[in-house]
DNA sequence: CACTCTCGCTTCACTAGTGAAGTGAGGTGG
DNA sequence: CCACCTCACTTCACTAGTGAAGCGAGAGTG
């Protein structure tokens, strides 16, 4: 409809995405009271139990400094537990403890219903278009 | 490559947001010294000299509160000026300095080679087609 | 003339991230 | 046996953003 020819990706990108986030953010934490950026750490160590924060890190595209902040936040809240881990002595094991597991269950319709929602904005072409652009912009290397 | 049904798209585009600022950042930081944030404010207030706090933040997709302090840093780095607005006591009217308007000179040509880039990494259609869906994501209404 | 309302902007506490520098228990080589 | 190195993790100062609460000069209103 309007601006019909915006070429500005960066500029559009990161206005999706920071509009993306706001709103699944708001709806994640009323459902379930995480926000998307901890959803994705609790889903992480729900698919690989024991992993570590450097490991964790690497799965979410973060630095280990804002790993520590993330996981320090998710253990403050009882939805993240940490170990040493038994092999290697400066690592730490991270596993969801039931209340992270919860939060986890209880995130799940709303996500759900936000891709969904996405899916009928983009229609199923534009959709998984989108989503192969995507995969290729997150693993460029520059 | 490798998961090429990957259908998530909120992740993968928060993903590819969070590469692509982070790598653009710190181009223009070296480049100009401003990161990707403060150049979209400048870019503003240049096509719109004289735009008010509000108006820059709905321009930028944002709160008031953000804009004061990225205002903020941008006069502390003499890159804006602020005057009172002449007809509205409240309101405050921002043009650039002369180290404003060369910073965006410094740092045309980086955004001009990074959209190159993007161009190559996704292909013509692959670009114009990411760009649609995008702009439909940013102006979309939950 | 006083009283309230308006509404840009600011402030505060918070999440989320970078990047550089630091920490320290445990292997490793002389 | 001890100094040295390794390297997960932490800390620090910073940018960037939300959302809620609040400020305050000026316009309306009685």
């Amino acid at each position: 409809m309007s601006e019909p020819g915006d070429q500005r990706l960066y500029f559009l990108l990161q206005r999706a995405a920071h509009r993306l986030r706001t709103t699944a953010d708001r709806r994640c934490l009323a459902a379930a009271g995480v926000t998307t950026a901890q959803l994705g750490a609790l889903f992480a160590v729900h698919d690989q139990p024991g992993i570590t924060q450097q490991q964790l890190a690497r799965t979410l595209g973060l630095r280990e400094s804002a790993v520590t902040g993330l996981v320090g936040r998710l253990t403050g809240a009882g939805l993240l537990g940490r170990r040493p881990h038994p092999r290697e002595h400066r690592a730490v094991v991270l596993e969801l403890t039931e209340a992270g597991g919860a939060a986890l269950q209880a995130a799940r319709p709303e996500i759900d219903r936000f891709n969904t929602e996405l899916r009928a904005v983009l229609g199923d072409d534009g959709f998984t278009g989108a989503a192969a652009a995507m995969h290729r912009l997150a693993h460029w290397e520059p």
